[in-house]
DNA sequence: CCTATTTGTTTGGCCCTTGACTAATCGCGG
DNA sequence: CCGCGATTAGTCAAGGGCCAAACAAATAGG
């Protein structure tokens, strides 16, 4: 019970090829063989038909050879970048974020609107459709070379039925996000879940590069993430795979919305964050604030840091135990702190780890900051594009 | 960088077809073709070149077409079992197990030997063998026809290193059980963790049938487990991930050898079920005993079982709630209680789960019993040893 | 009996690999 | 500096695996 698409032999080998070069970058074509499994023959004849059909370009460049000294160089080839142009639309706690990056994925703008927090997923439709076709404008781009929209939505998403999963009480639960927003925008929409496709980004081009073991944590308005194992990424059954803001880092801890005690998402998430500090600085505080008055010492805003640097690092042992990655990477806002958040969560990740698994395990800051999702989003749309971009052009 | 062995097209094709008949047993050669995504009369071909080798019969029982009603119904083919038997080695918490299956997976001896607990791997080896070497005799199987040895170890395995995984202090740890055993057989071995031949065997012929995204918990001596997602086993870096012994669920419990509090380790297990039970009942009280007295309504044996089923039940309403499996499958020898410990760890994991995830959640008792981790083995050595199966017939 | 449906087999043709060959570079010794 | 072996990249011809399509066989249902 595979597929039941039949798509030729030749097909999905050009198809592997593309993929392989949208994430690599340029590649000689013998590389591309060995890292594709077929014979440097068969990859030559397939580059000759893909830049016949101008999607790949040959460079004068020369790369040298896989054994390092001797040998011919090889030629450099890539996508071509006139391509095709993908978007990505980032609907974060209180922004949406837009970027539209090229088919070698480079970022070509990148565009934000600030939203109330809680607002309305309707309402922000709207925003993002304008920010898009405003985007477009500014980039000049022709609407026919978009290959697609992909959309990043807060919270868990079921692939399966294509809607943001319904668990907990969330504005978005059900929400068919690809149809309203490809409707506004007349353009191919695709979704999925903020962590998910933040792991997907940092995993191509960020501090996952290569890994096929690990767990990305987004610390954000909510505790999300997402595991790859196998170098796939686990769904579950709805989405749910990953979904580790309600793990119990204490069990006498606080009330949780979810009825149980002591959740992730109860100490650590940007609102918890900043309530700890209201009472001494107010309202008005932002995180970038609280960020900046650590660095110069403030032993408040330190504290609330580190406490939210423990519960995580709790987690992360818990996690890193049973599910023994090379790396976990921590996203979401809360990492722009640094070294304020992740000396503590290192130290209580170290204590809470297993020699099994902490021995090898590595905690690091996601690197592609705030942008993580966006660029994931747009990876995705490049990804299940592909196929749609080789069956046009096999005519 | 793939696998470096150049297999060609035709031999992993005949692969698929092997490793998909051990699979499902018997059937047509259409459906063959339907699930390993050849074409009916490459599969035919295939199907002849395996009959020639005689790996593969063709019976004259017929089946009924896959669109139900009409149609010429297909013929039955299945793997031969006179091709080869394995044998599985299970050395658990105080027993050895041993079992030989035919390549149909039939088990046609089942044997086993009591240990004292905390034995010496050293010594069980001599054990194993002998056990064995008397199962063989029994069997009355001509050694050349066996196809190797499986051997399951307890705790987590390094399979890049082919040793058991040294965390946790344990007599097990680095040492070449493949070696070993493999020395004093004679015969090629296999090795990997209980927990992982466990899931594997509950999978392929137990409660897991067809599950792609499941929890496999062992609750046995120590406290194990398996994660399967997207149809496949996570390992982790070191063979460490699904090791669930560790997760704390009660971070103001006991201390445990880990340097944590409350692990599901010191709750659940057999020593502490046992130890709970020790002051009112003596030590010469068995697990069995104590599931008939619970049966028989003591109190006490009650209690002890119920209190080890609510804190597994947490631990794995925790599991559902980060991995959205479809499953959680209880093996071990707990498991033999029942509903006495069903009932209570169904209702704990039903309080701890989110709705997302603990609406397709299905808890369920391992089919296979004490013989899971040998089946495991079994089939671990027959899907592995397939490749050189063909190998040697294709000459 | 006839149609619809599915299975198993046969045949021409495409995709891919193997092996050999040429091209291009590095490192070495002279 | 030049020549030469070693090594790798890219291309070309021969052959094998696999598929699609057509066909024969076998059954259910009308």
């Amino acid at each position: 019970m595979r597929t039941p698409v039949r798509e030729s032999r030749a097909d999905r080998s050009r198809l592997a090829v593309v993929r392989l070069l949208r994430e690599r970058g340029t590649m000689s074509r013998a590389d591309i063989a060995r890292h594709v499994g077929l014979s440097r023959s068969t990859v030559s004849g397939i580059i000759a038909t893909l830049v016949a059909d101008d999607l790949v370009v040959e460079l004068e460049a020369k790369l040298t050879p896989a054994g390092g000294g001797a040998g011919r160089p090889g030629a450099a080839v890539m996508l071509n970048p006139a391509s095709g142009e993908a978007i990505g639309v980032d609907f974060g706690y209180r922004h949406v974020h837009v970027i539209i990056a090229n088919v070698a994925h480079a970022v070509r703008i990148a565009k934000s609107v600030r939203l109330p927090v809680g607002y309305d997923p309707g309402a922000a439709f709207d925003v993002a459709a304008d920010l898009v076709r405003g985007a477009i404008d500014e980039a000049g781009t022709d609407p026919s070379r978009i290959l697609g929209v992909g959309v990043s939505v807060p919270g868990p998403f079921d692939t399966r039925r294509g809607v943001p999963s319904s668990g907990m009480p969330s504005p978005w639960a059900g929400i068919p996000v690809a149809v309203e927003l490809g409707g506004r925008l007349n353009l191919p929409v695709l979704a999925d879940g903020d962590t998910k496709l933040g792991a997907l980004a940092e995993r191509r081009w960020g501090a996952a590069r290569g890994y096929d073991e690990f767990v990305y944590m987004k610390l954000h308005g909510g505790v999300g993430g997402a595991f790859v194992s196998n170098g796939q990424l686990a769904r579950g059954v709805n989405g749910g795979a990953g979904e580790i803001g309600h793990l119990v880092v204490d069990a006498t801890g606080p009330l949780c919305r979810c009825g149980n005690r002591g959740c992730l998402e109860t100490f650590v998430g940007l609102p918890v964050v900043m309530r700890a500090l209201e009472p001494t600085y107010g309202d008005r505080l932002t995180l970038r604030n609280v960020i900046t008055m650590a660095w110069q010492g403030d032993r408040g805003c330190i504290r609330a840091l580190s406490d939210a640097g423990t519960m995580a690092g709790r987690a992360v042992g818990m996690l890193g135990n049973i599910l023994n990655p090379q790396s976990v990477i921590i996203g979401g806002a809360l990492a722009a702190a640094g070294e304020l958040l992740m000396g503590p969560l290192r130290e209580a990740a170290a204590a809470a780890s297993l020699p099994l698994a902490g021995d090898v395990l590595t905690i690091q800051v996601g690197a592609l900051g705030p942008q993580a999702c966006a660029l994931g989003a747009v990876a995705m749309v490049l990804g299940e594009t592909d196929e749609k971009l080789l069956a046009a052009m096999g005519s």
